[in-house]
RNA sequence: GCAGACGUAGUUCAACUGGAUAGAAUAUCGGAUUUCGGCUCCGAGGGUUGAGGGUUCGAAUCCUUCCGUCUGUACCA
C-alpha cells in the first residue's frame, strides 16, 4: 500500500472518527496540488460537507487535523476555502521512489484475462496511403500498445478493402495506358504505381463526360454512360463470376500494392497479428440477416429488403439487406463482426475510423446488440477527428493529399538537416547516423499525429511539426538522450544504484520530490490512456515528465555533488526517469535514442 | 430540413470528467549558466472559454436558446 492510499483510508477513518460518517473509498480521490499552494495532494471536501455538518474550512480543518496525528505520510496541512492541502513528509517520498525504482514490471500492469481486437489501418487497393492513414495507423499501434500495457491479451487486425469498382478502375486504366509496365520497370512503388492508374482513370473518365456532354447528353447521363466506367462495372461483375483473366490482372495489381504497403508499415513501425481481406469477407452477414427475421429484430419490405428499425433508439430505419438479395456495406460488416469473434473469441473490438463514418458505427453496434452477441458491450468506434492543411481541406480529387511516404521521407531529411547542423553526432557511423535520422523525424512525426486528442479535428503544420523544441517528439528524446549521458558517465565512475546506497537520505529538494510524484504516475496514465484510448493523455504526460527532469537538471548538481548518497539518489532519479520515457515513448510507438 | 461533433491567449493544444487565480507550447520581450550536453533553465506580457439565459457553494465542462464551422443523413463502400 501506498502512502496514497493510506491517506484515503486516513479521510474514511476521520470521517467515520469525526463525523460518525461511512463514506466508501471509491469516492473518496486526491487531486495534485496546484503549484501556487503549498502542498503535494488535494483533497476537496465540497462534496462531504452534508456528512460532516460543518462549513467547508471546518471541515476540511478537522479532516486535516485527524490526518496529521494518524496518518505518518501527512507532515502537515492547510486549507484555503474547501480545498485541504496535503505536505507530505520527505521520507514518504524517498519510500514511494525507492518502491517505484525496485519494481520490475514498469509500466506493465498484471493481465486482467480479457482479449481485445483492435483493427485499424483498413486501406483500400488502388492508391497509396496519405496524412490521414498516419494518423490511423499511428492511433492504433498506440491504442492496441496502450491496452496490452494495460493488462489485456491485443490481437491487432487490418482488413483490407481490395475489391469493389474503385480497384477495377485502376485496373481498367492499366489495360488502357499500362502497357506491361510494372514496379521495377517504372521505378515506382507498387501502390503508387495502382495509384497512378487509379488518377489516370479519373482524368480520362472525365474527359469522356466531357465528350458525352457535348454531344448532347446531361450531366448525370454522361457519368453514367461514359465507356470507361461501364468497362469498370463489367469487369467488377467479371470479378465477381471468377472470371480467370480479371482475377490474374487483380492478383497482380494487388500483389504490387501489398509490396509497397509493407514497405510504408515497416516505416511506420505499425504491425498486424492478423489481415482480413474483403475479398474473403464481402459474402458474409446474409445468414446472420436470415438469424435478424427470425429473431424479429429485422423485419421485410414488400419488395423483399431487409431493414431494422432503430427509430426507438433515436435512429432511422436502415437497411440490411438489398431486395434482390444483394448485401450493403453493413451487411458484411455484420458478418465480420462474428468472423473476428469466431477466430480470437475475443471480449471486446475497436475499431479505428474516422469520424465520418459514426452514424455507420452507431448502427452497426446497435444491430449487434440488439441480436445479443456476447461481444455486443465491447464493440467501440474510436473515432478520430481529420486532419486538415493550413491551406485548407485535403482533397485526392484536387492533388491536395498529402502522401504518406513523402511526408515520412521529408521529415526523416529534415531530421538530417537539423541534426546535421547542430553538429552532435561526430563519432557516429553512417549507419547510426541514418538510424538517428529515421528515429527523430518519426518521432516528431508521430508525436505531433498523437498529442492531440483523437476525437478532435487537428491541423497538421509541417513546420511546425518538424520542431525540435517544446512539445514536441524530439524534445522528449533529446531528454532521453541527455540522462543517458549522465549514466554512462555514472557507471564510468562508478556509482552506486543500489536503493540502499541512498537508504538514510531525509531531505529532497522541491523539484525532487515533484519528480517522484511523476514517476509515480505512470501505470495510472497508462492506465487511464487505455481506458479513454487516447495516446495523446500519455504523449502529454511524458513531455510534463521530460520537462520536470530539465528543471531538476537545471537546479541541482549531480556530479558536482558532495554527499555520495545525494548523488546516488540522483543518479537513481534520472535513471529511473529514463527508463519511464523509453517504455512510455514505445507505447506510443516512438523509438529514443541513446545519444544524439 | 433532421441528427451528431466542434468553437478556449496571435497560433497549435491542455484543463485528471463539476473544483482554487483557465494552464502548456510557440511567437514576442527580458534574464540565467566555471556543471554531467545552449535542441537547457527562469521570468514578463497575452483570455468576457463564440453570445445570451439557467442549474450549483462552485461551470470551459451540465441544461436551454441563438450564432458559426464541419460531418452524416444512398437499395455507394
Amino acid at each position: 500500500m501506498n502512502f496514497q492510499d493510506s491517506i484515503l483510508k486516513g479521510i474514511q477513518d476521520a470521517f467515520a472518527s469525526s463525523f460518525q460518517a461511512t463514506i466508501p473509498l471509491e469516492q473518496l480521490s486526491l487531486a495534485p496540488t496546484k503549484k501556487e499552494f503549498e502542498g503535494s495532494y488535494t483533497f476537496v471536501v465540497f462534496p462531504f460537507l452534508k456528512q460532516s455538518q460543518l462549513g467547508p474550512e471546518a471541515t476540511a480543518t478537522q479532516l486535516g487535523t485527524y490526518l496529521k496525528t494518524n496518518v505518518a505520510a501527512v507532515k502537515d496541512f492547510n486549507v484555503v476555502k474547501g480545498f485541504l492541502n496535503l505536505v507530505v513528509a520527505q521520507e514518504e517520498w524517498i519510500q514511494l521512489f525507492k518502491q517505484v525504482y525496485s519494481s520490475a514490471t514498469l509500466g506493465q500492469l498484471p493481465s486482467n484475462g480479457q482479449k481485445v481486437m483492435v483493427e485499424y489501418s483498413s486501406p483500400n487497393t488502388n492508391k497509396p496511403l496519405h496524412l490521414g492513414h498516419l494518423r490511423n495507423n499511428f492511433l492504433g499501434y498506440s491504442v492496441a500498445e496502450l491496452l496490452k500495457a494495460s493488462g489485456y491479451e491485443v490481437v491487432k487486425a487490418n482488413l483490407v478493402n481490395d475489391r469493389g469498382i474503385h480497384i477495377c478502375k485502376s485496373m481498367v486504366a492499366y489495360e488502357h495506358f499500362g502497357n506491361e509496365e510494372t514496379p521495377a520497370s517504372s521505378g515506382l512503388k507498387g501502390d503508387h504505381l495502382a495509384g497512378k492508374y487509379y488518377v489516370l482513370f479519373d482524368s480520362h473518365y472525365k474527359a469522356q463526360q466531357k465528350g458525352l456532354m457535348e454531344g448532347g447528353q446531361s450531366e448525370e447521363d454522361a457519368k453514367k454512360n461514359a465507356p470507361l466506367l461501364l468497362e469498370a462495372q463489367e469487369m467488377l461483375r467479371k470479378w465477381e463470376d471468377q472470371d480467370p483473366e480479371v482475377i490474374g490482372l487483380w492478383n497482380k495489381m494487388n500483389g504490387w500494392v501489398y509490396e509497397g504497403f509493407a514497405a510504408t508499415y515497416k516505416r511506420m513501425g505499425v504491425d498486424f497479428d492478423v489481415t482480413y481481406y474483403e475479398s474473403n469477407t464481402y459474402l458474409l452477414g446474409k445468414d446472420i440477416v436470415e438469424e435478424g427475421l427470425s429473431k424479429g429484430v429485422f423485419f421485410k419490405k414488400e419488395n423483399g429488403s431487409v431493414w431494422v428499425d432503430l427509430t426507438e433508439e433515436g435512429l432511422d430505419e436502415k437497411l440490411v439487406l438489398r431486395g434482390d438479395g444483394t448485401s450493403v456495406y453493413i451487411t458484411q460488416d455484420m458478418g465480420t463482426a462474428d468472423l473476428k469473434y469466431q477466430d480470437h473469441q475475443i471480449n471486446k473490438s475497436v475499431y479505428v475510423v474516422g469520424n465520418e463514418q459514426d452514424y455507420h458505427f452507431d448502427v452497426l453496434f446497435k444491430i449487434m446488440r440488439k441480436l445479443g452477441r456476447s461481444y455486443g458491450p465491447g464493440l467501440y468506434h474510436l473515432s478520430y477527428g481529420m486532419v486538415d492543411l493550413p491551406t485548407g481541406k485535403m482533397k485526392s480529387r484536387e492533388g491536395t493529399v498529402v502522401d504518406a511516404d513523402e511526408l515520412m521521407e521529408e521529415m526523416v531529411a529534415t531530421a538530417a538537416h537539423h541534426t546535421k547542423e547542430l553538429g552532435k553526432i561526430e563519432g557516429f557511423t553512417e549507419a547510426q547516423a541514418t538510424e538517428l535520422y529515421e528515429m527523430l523525424g518519426m518521432g516528431a512525426l508521430k508525436y505531433f499525429l498523437l498529442k492531440v486528442d483523437p476525437k478532435k479535428r487537428m491541423l497538421f503544420n509541417p513546420q511546425e511539426s518538424i520542431e525540435f523544441q517544446g512539445n514536441t517528439g524530439p524534445f522528449i528524446q533529446y531528454s532521453h538522450a541527455r540522462i543517458a549521458a549522465i549514466l554512462r558517465k555514472a557507471e564510468q565512475i562508478g556509482v552506486n544504484l543500489s536503493a540502499d546506497s541512498f537508504a538514510n537520505l531525509s531531505e529532497l529538494a522541491e523539484t525532487e520530490s515533484a519528480l517522484i510524484q511523476l514517476l509515480n504516475d505512470f501505470e495510472r496514465k497508462i492506465k487511464m490512456a487505455a481506458e479513454e484510448y487516447s495516446p495523446a493523455i500519455l504523449a502529454q504526460y511524458l513531455f510534463d515528465l521530460a520537462k520536470e527532469y530539465n528543471r531538476f537538471y537545471a537546479e541541482l548538481p549531480i556530479f558536482h555533488e558532495k554527499d555520495s548518497q545525494l548523488q546516488s539518489f540522483r543518479v537513481a532519479l534520472s535513471l529511473q526517469t529514463a527508463k519511464t520515457i523509453k517504455r512510455g515513448m514505445s507505447l506510443i510507438g516512438i523509438q529514443v535514442p541513446e545519444r544524439m
